[in-house]
DNA sequence: TTTACATGCAGTTAAATGCCTGCATATTAT
DNA sequence: ATAATATGCAGGCATTTAACTGCATGTAAA
């Protein structure tokens, strides 16, 4: 898994639509995504394929239509490698904060 | 919370490199985390504005230092409210990828 | 086979991004 | 006061990005 790949694909307002279109509903074509999104069918082209360059959604073509599905394993994965690092410090750290921020850390 | 304004902080490598530094000992200089980047300090400033911006670090002036700490707050509204979402259908949209790939969806 | 439909691909462009240099300001130490 | 240190701010520049237009290709229906 590309992180890197994946944070910036989700850097994106666009392309987080795309994902929250697929998450109503699973394997829509490239047409039926665009009919939600205020943009040219090129343009969605794209942002699909930088999200299936960062494995977040997966393609099958069934004839001149292309479906589109969510692959929920590489946001999982920056869930557990990323996320979880700051989530386990996270008292810890909000502690940190608001000492400081009362100026007891003088 | 500014969804949109986290994921684009969180969307470029130094910055979350700059969070991982943050992690590792939180309450560092400007100073301090520039040692430990591969840029100017001026280049360091605006990330860390950026962080800023996000809510994801929050600064105290100290004398001529300014200390930062990370705000674990924003990281975990975005999982809250977004990466659980996705979370909650795991399995079933992995269900409808593998299916299709499969070629049982026809 | 002709027409309509769904998508692919190339090239352009305006705006945003990230990095830099140079100089200014503010604080601490001598 | 002077020098050293830590950061702030402005402007420039190359690259990337995200949007578009126009045309090509492949598939299904009449």
């Amino acid at each position: 898994m590309d992180a890197d790949k994946v944070f910036r694909a989700l850097g994106d307002p666009s392309r987080r639509k795309l994902l929250d279109l697929l998450c109503e509903r699973n394997g829509q074509t490239l047409g039926e995504l665009c009919n939600h999104l205020d943009m040219t069918r090129q343009s969605a082209t794209q942002h699909l394929g930088i999200l299936e360059a960062a494995s977040l959604v997966s393609t099958v073509r069934r004839g001149r239509e292309k479906l589109h599905f969510i692959n929920p394993v590489p946001l999982h994965e920056v869930y557990e490698r990323w996320v979880r690092k700051f989530e386990r410090q996270r008292l810890s750290l909000l502690h940190d904060l608001k000492t400081e921020l009362e100026g007891d850390g003088q």
